[in-house]
DNA sequence: ATGATAATGACAATCCTTTGCAAGTGATTT
DNA sequence: AAATCACTTGCAAAGGATTGTCATTATCAT
């Protein structure tokens, strides 16, 4: 349970699940550590690290974001634009942040709470269901793309 | 603002937006019709309606899926499994249920609750964030996967 | 260093979905 | 009831995101 996340920590966490640590995963690992605030698609990152290694395939970023998502340093995310999403995990929260999704620049922001703690404990009890990770969206226009709306 | 939805409820709301009745249009809201608590995806309305009407091609069910949920009858959702899933839309609800998914037999189940008003209120003040829409998913097991998990 | 083994890059294949198009059909007017 | 015309259809092809294949290359424990 790393509580900060640096490179190397990473790299050693891919050492100890026996993942090669690669110049490619090196390079898509930099890449989130230098937008952590971003929820980048495979092809963004892509284009990112392409700056970098411009021998790199697109192959070779999925199956590092699917490592990644795999060891807990990615999220992967589904904003309903099809394509999945993938953002840097700051921390261990075991639930996660929700997301507010602008209908008009695309961006993502993201916001905190705990209501759906209570929420989770109303839906075992009623309907008998082991909740093992939930998914809360918001949809709407953030305050620049605001106006008119 | 039809209260009750009725097949020929629907097929007048089609009539007044000046889409044009036809066989197959009818066939698909059937089988919506017949399948109120399910949610189902282009590929599974295609099977059902080729039993009625083995010509029907599967383009024209997925426009005719984007035209019902277009004029409000049918509800888009996207649940993970890499396609889109309807769901027969009973009431004029402005704020929706939530789904209860399952990750064992993929059964798709419906929770109702207030809760997010109250979030959503707090959301906009703290974020200024319009919010248009939400979208809340429970992953987990349901009672009759849920042994073992 | 070197060898076992995993990872890469290029490309093909897959899956769901959308689109182009020629032919057909529903609704409206005559 | 026939003519009309825009809307619909079915088919096949195209799209876009992702995964699979496979020969080549690179990593890491020894």
């Amino acid at each position: 349970m790393e509580e900060v996340k640096t490179f190397e920590s990473i790299c050693n966490l891919l050492r100890n699940r026996s993942y090669k640590l690669t110049p490619q995963r090196q390079t898509i690992l930099q890449t989130f550590l230098e937008h952590v605030d971003r929820h980048l698609s495979a092809e963004e990152v892509y284009m990112l690290v392409k700056h970098q290694n411009p021998e790199i395939g697109l192959a070779t970023v999925y199956r590092t974001l699917d490592i990644l998502a795999e060891i807990g340093i990615l999220l992967k995310n589904d904003f309903g634009d099809g394509r999945s999403r993938y953002e840097f995990s700051r921390k261990d929260e075991h639930h996660h942040h929700h997301h507010l999704i602008c209908l008009g620049c695309g961006n993502v922001s993201e916001f905190d709470d705990d209501l759906l703690e209570s929420l989770e404990a109303v839906i075992i009890k009623r309907n008998q269901f082991k909740i093992m990770d939930h998914d809360l969206k918001f949809y709407g226009y953030c305050s620049q793309c605001g106006e008119g709306h």
